[in-house]
DNA sequence: CTTTCTATGCTTTTT
DNA sequence: GCATAGAAAG
């Protein structure tokens, strides 16, 4: 097959450029992710380059295993050898192998945003810091920002010398340190400035890498941050080919340090760099394109480029003025809803952007009500949810006890009567003997606890015992011993049964998410590429892969759902249909990017603006309300001034109504009498519109307060769960297999079933939880 | 030690 | 408006 089939020039000589730096500007929907693939190929079939050379670095897992796929459809036998993999998981294979050398143990947990609050905010009461005025949160966010930068304790320390204020961080950053590495652990960030001081200390391993990586790609490279940056740089430092892939009008990780000079310096930092700009866009209309473009333009401080596409003028921009976000919501489902019945689109066709995660409460309740099946994406990480966090804990705990924070977490989940004043005690005890938490509640009965070091004793033997199950090597099984012999659900203190239904449907989505892994690792050699890397255990290696999922990289292109998401979330997707909802001044752009002195912030908005329009294929429509609650209060927002910067021909007029922005100034007019004066809705100062004048819709939100709790992602099967079987009939069950009933117990919350299974022996477990199918 | 009540603060955005 | 953290009561 040849590898330029189908390429136009740019892309074809982009994938011919294999020999030193280069960086491809593509637009979106440019087909990078094609020009990536078959240079890939083109190296190998064409260049004679060993795929065990090469190195491919996405920004989301889900990203990587697409490139995988369609590399391994190209290349066929051989293509496993490249390395395809996010900074972070990259960052882990290699750290796994060396971090000894940097004074950490190979087997270190990695600490997610909560965890590293619990870390914070043990510091901040050690060196009395007061937390109203500098919260945690600040810390960590100036820690964070430390180590994007590559900014180490020392020389934040020095830096503090000149500034007073900075004393009470950079005190905390280095306790901050401390405490993880005692605990054997790494953030987030640690992970990519670990790499780096490895790379930076030892020439030999950085030599190794350099020698494995003769070509490096880099995706999405206007994201990358300075420690990033970095990496890569040393990396390609020997051979220096080096390709990234990149558009910096796509740039919307500034917030989390990202920097944009990365891509607009980077022909002054590879000099000798070949720049290949990718313009025709094969995904979207040109009405869609225009208004991207229209709206990109007025960023300044941008590599000039326009999008262009062969595919026709399509359908107008729909453009929607609502009264309130209730009534966005309506207009969004009932749109998808004619669509789908006229057009016959699915409902994977559509999706439906915000700007923060806030905004889709209101639109899930309509989408429930409606019936029309979706997945919300973002909001809370499946793995940060706090019944998987708690198993996540046990698991951790089980694997490696060297880390306090899930030691602790755990320790009295479900109750065991072990409260705070026991566990200041032993946090002191370990303190002064320079113990872990863990060795300390072995050492209960010296640790002066009174009565409580029963209660402790019990604990380690339960860690302990459920240690000795790690054995067998399923981790299925062993969260299956751990549900068992805690009592963990029936010790959820659930707020209502709608919760705790959600909570056990978790539960099993974790204990299958085990399963497959389990699946998958059945027999798989623990040795990875290199020889003397010490065998790690198959539960080690589940905590790792599930501490690097994004909630992006669960959602299942083959489920035909309608996908609610930020419009952070949607970068790199694309849709036939796309709806941004809340285009409102002080939602977006946000109200902090309005208040910002810093003009950058308004250009970050716009390109997150730019992001969202370029998602859709076919249409586009925007909406906005005039009312919006916003935590508790009704606000009155303008419209967007991104949608003043579409010129007005690209909006639809079909109907022989006014044209797209007139229309906006007649609804805002005509859609509460008492208005008063009928300002334009464009240009009104928030502050002039501060006056509620009418209520807003107080009866839509009583109706949507009763629905609550609405599990995320499951069908929208409702009532309780009903029992179909009884004792003796023969039963399935997801994982034990099929078996027969021998007793049925009403319990505290739920029935208790025993199971006597063919080959799995006898199990107790409650009905709901257990989902067992009558055969 | 646990439960219940009250106050606070949160909203950008995520690997 | 909601979730969480901390205080107070049991």
């Amino acid at each position: 097959m040849d590898v330029f089939e189908g390429l136009n020039k740019e892309q074809a000589e982009a994938v011919r450029t294999v020999n030193g730096p280069l960086l491809i500007l593509a637009g979106a929907g440019s087909g990078k992710t094609r020009v990536l693939t078959c240079r890939t190929a083109y190296l190998i079939k064409e260049c004679g380059v060993n795929p065990f050379n090469i190195l491919a670095i996405t920004f989301t897992n889900k990203a990587a295993a697409e490139m995988r796929s369609r590399i391994d459809n190209m290349v066929g036998f051989g293509s496993e050898g490249i390395w395809v993999s996010t900074f972070h998981s990259m960052c882990v294979r290699i750290l796994r192998r060396y971090i000894d050398r940097l004074g950490f143990d190979n087997s270190f947990s990695i600490y997610d945003a909560d965890d590293q609050k619990t870390v914070m905010k043990e510091v901040a009461k050690r060196l009395e810091i007061n937390t109203k005025e500098l919260p945690e949160r600040a810390i960590l966010a100036s820690v964070s920002h430390y180590k994007d930068e590559l900014v180490s304790v020392e020389e934040a320390e020095r830096e503090a010398l000149e500034d007073f204020t900075l004393r009470d961080t950079v005190k905390a950053y280095r306790l901050y340190q401390e405490t993880l590495k005692k605990n054997n652990a790494l953030d987030f960030d640690d992970l990519l400035v670990k790499t780096v001081q490895l790379f930076r200390s030892c020439p030999e391993v950085l030599d190794s890498y350099r020698d494995r990586f003769r070509y490096i790609m880099v995706d999405e490279y206007q994201d990358t941050n300075t420690a990033q940056f970095e990496l890569v740089s040393l990396l390609a430092g020997k051979h220096g080919n080096i390709c990234v892939v990149g558009d910096d009008d796509q740039s919307i990780y500034k917030f989390r340090g990202a920097n944009i000079r990365n891509i607009l310096d980077f022909e002054r930092v590879y000099e000798n760099a070949c720049v290949i700009r990718l313009e025709q866009n094969y995904r979207s209309t040109q009405n869609i394109l225009d208004a991207a473009n229209a709206v990109i333009s007025n960023n300044r401080g941008r590599k000039e480029k326009s999008l262009w596409s062969d595919r026709g003028r399509g359908s107008g921009i729909r453009l929607r003025y609502c009264d309130n976000a209730y009534d966005e919501a309506d207009y969004v489902v009932d749109s998808i809803k004619r669509k789908r019945s006229l057009a016959g689109s699915d409902f994977r066709d559509f999706a439906v952007l915000f700007r923060t995660n806030a905004q889709s409460r209101i639109l899930e309740e309509k989408f429930v009500m409606s019936g029309i099946p979706y997945t919300v994406v973002g909001g809370v990480n499946f793995y940060a949810r706090r019944e998987i966090k708690d198993l996540l804990a046990y698991l951790k705990t089980i694997d490696n006890a060297r880390d306090d924070v899930a030691v602790k977490r755990i320790i009295n989940v479900p109750r065991r009567g072990i409260g705070a004043v026991t566990v200041n005690k032993l946090e002191k005890y370990a303190l002064d003997n320079s113990l872990t938490f863990f060795e300390a509640l072995k050492e209960a009965d010296k640790a002066g606890v009174g009565k409580a070091a029963l209660k402790l004793k019990a604990f380690v033997e339960l860690i302990m015992g459920l240690r000795e199950e790690l054995v067998n090597g399923s981790v299925a099984d062993l969260l299956d011993r751990v549900l068992d012999e805690t009592g963990y659900i029936e010790g959820m203190d659930a707020a209502d049964d709608i919760d705790l239904k959600t909570r056990s449907e978790n539960i099993e989505e974790l204990i299958n998410k085990a399963a497959a892994f389990d699946e998958e690792n059945e027999g798989a050699d623990t040795a990875e590429d290199l020889p003397g890397a010490s065998a790690r255990s198959v539960l080690s290696r589940f905590l790792e892969e599930v501490a690097l999922v994004a909630d992006i990289d669960n959602t299942d292109d083959n489920d035909n759902r309608v996908l609610l998401m930020t419009l952070h979330s949607a970068k790199g997707l694309e849709f036939p249909c796309v709806f941004i909802t809340g285009m409102e001044e002080g939602i977006f752009p946000g109200f902090g990017a309005l208040q910002s002195e810093d003009e950058m912030e308004l250009e970050e908005e716009r390109r997150l603006c730019y992001v969202g329009i370029t998602r859709a294929k076919d249409e586009l429509s925007l909406s906005c309300a005039r009312a919006r609650m916003v935590r508790g209060e009704t606000h009155y927002h303008a419209a967007s001034r991104f949608i003043a910067e579409i010129p007005e021909k690209l909006f639809q007029d079909g109907t022989g109504q006014a044209s797209g922005r007139a229309r906006i100034n007649r609804q805002a007019a005509g859609a509460l009498p008492s208005s008063g004066p009928s300002l334009p809705y464009y240009n009104v100062k928030p502050a002039l519109m501060g006056k509620p004048y009418g209520t807003a819709d107080g009866q839509d939100r009583q109706r949507v307060r009763s629905l609550k709790l609405i599990p995320r992602g499951s069908d929208l099967k409702k009532g309780p769960e009903e029992i179909d079987y009884a004792e003796g009939d023969r039963v399935s069950h997801i994982k034990f297999g099929t078996g027969t009933v021998q007793s049925i117990v009403k319990g505290v919350r739920d029935y208790e079933v025993t199971v006597d299974f063919d080959t799995a022996g006898v199990r107790k477990m409650l009905a709901g939880f257990a989902k067992l199918k009558k055969m």
